[in-house]
RNA sequence: UGGGGCGUCGACAAGUGGUAAGUCACCAGAUUUUGGUUCUGGCAUUCGGAGGUUCGAAUCCUCCCGCCCCAGCCA
């Protein structure tokens, strides 16, 4: 968990966004006594996304950097007809995952329903709000156009007695959903159009996760956010862009409420990313449509699937640093958020040897029976994480890719003739390809090694091109390992008709047999490792089993050798 | 054709009248028992465009252009 003072922001930029510019104004000169306390108010009708991640980081951020400061979690639960208790509990454990602490901070809208429903009788009584009959329809066909003020209702002027005994008949149960709404009295000619008399109450007949059967009527948003945020006296409440012209709703409804606090709404863009899809409607798309397995796949941008997928919070939080805060649509590179884990994980991840896609080696002039043990760095960026002990034999795989027949000039492997360094092992140099007659595919290879390099030197100073990893064929472990690569391959999956069209049917390759250094049978779940020459792994929490772990792709490693085959050789 | 925002390098993003930070990406080179890491160098004479004010403008003014959001009894 995060505390105030953790040197958790390196990779924030020196210079302050222009909210942490307001607020450390605001401080300096007092307003609220100096009190900066934000909030993080999700509507629990889905599971978060990394582009909430950076709404949790800048609110639960700027309170750990100030001093008299705190962070709220609140659920926005004012509409019980999505709403679910098991989103409450994926919510909290994604933001205390992402390392953050809402303390004794844990409030819900439904909370203070009676207090949301005494102000309303209050805006009713003095005359600022109206009980209004007219039906959905009329009421869309009332409200204007872009150019066009919208038309009164015909209740608009209905006396603050009548709309209050109607409103107490609406909270009773006496009418049926859509009947009548509460609705504020403000100005049908605003080229605004939230502020053309909107709905602050209607009637729903639905069980609400939290109040039961209590209520029949719910608060809109616009009324109950203000008010929660002024209940629990927050002092900057930061939403995005869409909502910036919902602000003089916001600050309407605080006025006329007179209420102790009046929160500063302050809006910034929220996060695109490439590559990916954010809306929630096209999250759960994907998963009732079965194109990725569930909420937490791997290859789902939520929290939930980061977290699967093997991302650290700390590589998330990193990030979301920065990107910055703005107010400009932007759609940050998805590379970014890799760069992060890559940058984590190198230093913190102990290296291993595992081959993907083998391929046989068998060393003509390595004794048939003779196996040895070779000593491996675990991490060459951590000299603490010491060494472990390597299974040498006759009968090795190596990576198909690092063998070519007929190598192009900047093929730096294994080829016929060629000679290379097994990594920690010996140099061995190609003899033969022994190919499957009918399909001519590659079976296996000979070769033979020069048993002075052991460890990788040669004692004549004998350079070599490459290094290449290796398993030992009877030693090694028979392991699953999922590929995982962008759920789409459109920078913008929205491009086009459809973003189906976008998806990209190899984001997900499993291989059932990947030889692997026999020391992972132990490998943790939860745990990441480094392939050497591949990427970082992460041990599947759901689908590993003692002795037989499964392994996730975080991400590859960068990769020089493919981007000069995609430059064109 | 109303209202609200936004336009600085391929992507983010500083800069708020004194002569374009940083990060990612990319390119080139060095080091390297991971074509990884690390290191070095390169990468906006220019800030959506055009005028204007000024000794001086990305920053101020005027006009224009482009993009995003808003007509739920969703949040």
């Amino acid at each position: 968990m995060l505390k105030k003072n953790d040197e958790q922001n390196d990779s924030r930029p020196e210079s302050l966004d222009f909210i942490r510019t307001i607020i450390a104004n605001d401080v300096k000169n007092n307003k609220h006594d100096s009190w900066v306390i934000t909030r993080f108010p999700p509507e629990p009708n889905g599971h978060l996304h990394i582009g909430h991640a950076k709404a949790i980081c800048l609110n639960f951020g700027i309170s750990l950097e100030n001093t008299k400061s705190r962070c709220h979690l609140r659920f926005d639960d004012t509409n019980p007809d999505k709403e679910e208790d098991k989103y409450i509990r994926a919510i909290k454990e994604d933001v205390k995952w992402l390392g953050f602490d809402w303390g004794d901070h844990l409030y819900y809208a439904s909370d203070y329903f009676e207090k949301m429903y005494s102000y309303a009788e209050e805006l009713i009584q003095n005359g600022k709000a109206y009980v209004c009959s007219l039906s959905p329809d009329e009421v869309r066909n009332t409200r204007g156009t872009l150019t066009e003020p919208g038309i009164a209702s015909p209740d608009r002027n209905r006396p603050p007695e009548e709309s209050l005994d109607l409103f107490r008949r609406m909270k009773a149960g006496e009418f049926d959903e859509g009947k009548y709404t509460l609705r504020a009295k403000i100005d049908m000619a605003s080229g605004n159009f939230n502020m053309r008399d909107p709905a602050i109450y209607r009637i729903k007949k639905a069980s609400h996760p939290r109040t039961g059967n209590s209520w029949c009527i719910y608060p809109m948003y616009d009324y109950a956010h203000c008010l929660e945020d002024a209940i629990e006296e927050i002092t900057h409440s930061l939403c995005t862009l869409e909502f910036e012209d919902h602000r003089p709703l916001y600050d309407w409804y605080l006025d006329e409420l007179k209420t102790p606090c009046h929160p500063r709404q302050i809006e910034f863009a929220r996060l695109n990313l490439t590559y990916t899809v954010m809306s929630k409607r096209k999250l759960l798309e994907l998963v009732e449509e079965k194109r990725v397995d569930d909420w937490d796949d791997p290859r789902m941008p939520t929290i939930a699937g980061l977290r699967r997928r093997g991302y650290t919070p700390s590589s998330i939080r990193n990030f979301c640093d920065r990107i910055g805060i703005a107010k400009r649509d932007s759609t940050v590179d998805v590379a970014l958020l890799e760069f992060y884990i890559r940058d984590e994980l190198n230093k913190t991840a102990p290296r291993t040897m595992g081959v993907l896609k083998p391929l046989k080696v068998v060393i003509e002039n390595y004794p048939d029976d003779q196996t040895e043990e070779l000593d491996a760095i675990n991490n060459p960026e951590d000299e603490s994480a010491g060494t472990r002990k390597l299974p040498f034999a006759k009968v090795l795989y190596i990576e198909r890719d690092d063998f070519m027949e007929d190598p192009p000039k900047k093929f730096f492997r294994l080829a016929p003739g060629r000679e290379v360094r097994l990594r920690y092992a010996y140099f061995i140099k190609c003899t033969d390809v022994v190919k499957n007659p009918n399909t001519d595919e590659i079976e296996e290879i000979r070769c033979t090694y020069d048993p002075a390099t052991k460890g990788g030197n040669a004692p004549d100073g004998r350079k070599v091109k490459a290094t290449i990893h290796w398993v030992s064929a009877e030693h090694a472990l028979n392991a699953t390992v999922r590929l995982y690569d962008r759920l789409f391959n459109k920078e913008n999956p929205l491009d086009g008709a459809d973003y189906h069209n976008n998806l990209n049917s190899d984001s997900l390759q499993i291989i059932a047999d990947a030889k692997l250094e026999p020391s992972l049978k132990s490998a943790k779940a939860e745990s990441r490792y480094q392939f050497e020459r591949l990427g970082y792994f992460f041990v599947d929490p759901k689908d590993s089993e003692d002795g037989k772990p499964v392994f996730n792709r975080i991400v590859t490693l960068r990769d020089a050798w493919q981007r000069i085959q995609k430059s064109g050789k």
